[in-house]
DNA sequence: GTGATAAGTGAGCAT
DNA sequence: ATGCTCACTTATCAC
């Protein structure tokens, strides 16, 4: 399949040096009509007719192989936008599982302050004192990034 | 580009009725070695040359017919391909809005949060009358998935 | 007439 | 021998 053609040198067709009716290939192929119908003065209906359809089977020539390269370069456009997407995915999905691990920090650390403040509201009295297994200073400087931009001055009173 | 053929019927070799010399393409194309020899009694080497390029010239039109086939084949493969990739895409950034408002949230709440307890050791004394500006009500149902699953009571002391 | 493309043909490689 | 694929040719189609 992905056998390298070793020694690959397909016969491309080619002008010979000889026989040479008029106009060679490239210049048959790339002549206008009107530059044509110069070099057809002087020739028989039929040297016409197989001038000209020699001139249209170079031009088919030259179609095939722009369609052949028009196929071989959608079908590498098409692997790039594949591999582009593919890098595009494993991106998304990195981002994705970063964020997931963030919100279960700030899960878990919502739910230390919950328990937090349910304990003093059930202590009511001596609240720093009893409620927390965790004290104020470890809960305050948890948040990464606030909302507003707050200097961190850790829990001394302002 | 995207032209429809209107009424495409191309040109599909086909064994017409007559002139089938001794056996049909069809039998020719799928007959094995063996089986060809049985049919080769009393021909002219000329004549059994011809028949084997016969038999090749049809096998090689059965080979690129299969080999545009692939290609085709392939290329509607990359682009399903390319197409599942862009719906992964779009599915991992919808996943990853949705966890960035999440986080969004999360993080005002923990802000508020700070704000609050950085409110009770700056009181001091009397902190559930004049820390917070937000009641600890609506501060305590806000986690959505605790860690231990616990009933939501909103804040009536056990 | 020009350009594009599906099908068919032959060459050449690889197994 | 068989199968595949490239370049080329031919037949057709659209413009």
């Amino acid at each position: 399949m992905t056998t390298e053609r070793n020694s690959k040198a397909l016969k491309v067709k080619q002008e010979c040096g000889e026989n040479v009716p008029f106009l060679s290939d490239s210049e048959l192929m790339s002549l206008s009509v009107r530059e044509l119908n110069l070099h057809l003065r002087g020739m028989s209906r039929e040297e016409i007719q197989k001038l000209k359809q020699r001139r249209r089977t170079l031009k088919n020539r030259g179609y095939a192989a722009s369609c052949r390269v028009k196929r071989v370069s959608q079908r590498e456009a098409l692997e790039q936008q594949k591999m582009e997407l593919q890098r595009e995915v494993e991106r998304l999905g990195a981002e994705n599982a970063g964020m997931r691990k963030e919100l279960e920090g700030l899960g878990a650390r919502l739910a230390a302050l919950q328990r937090f403040a349910r304990g003093l509201e059930a202590g009511g009295g001596s609240l720093l004192a009893t409620a927390p297994r965790l004290n104020t200073a470890s809960v305050i400087t948890i948040v990464k990034s606030p909302p507003q931009p707050q200097p961190q001055r850790e829990h001394e009173p302002s």
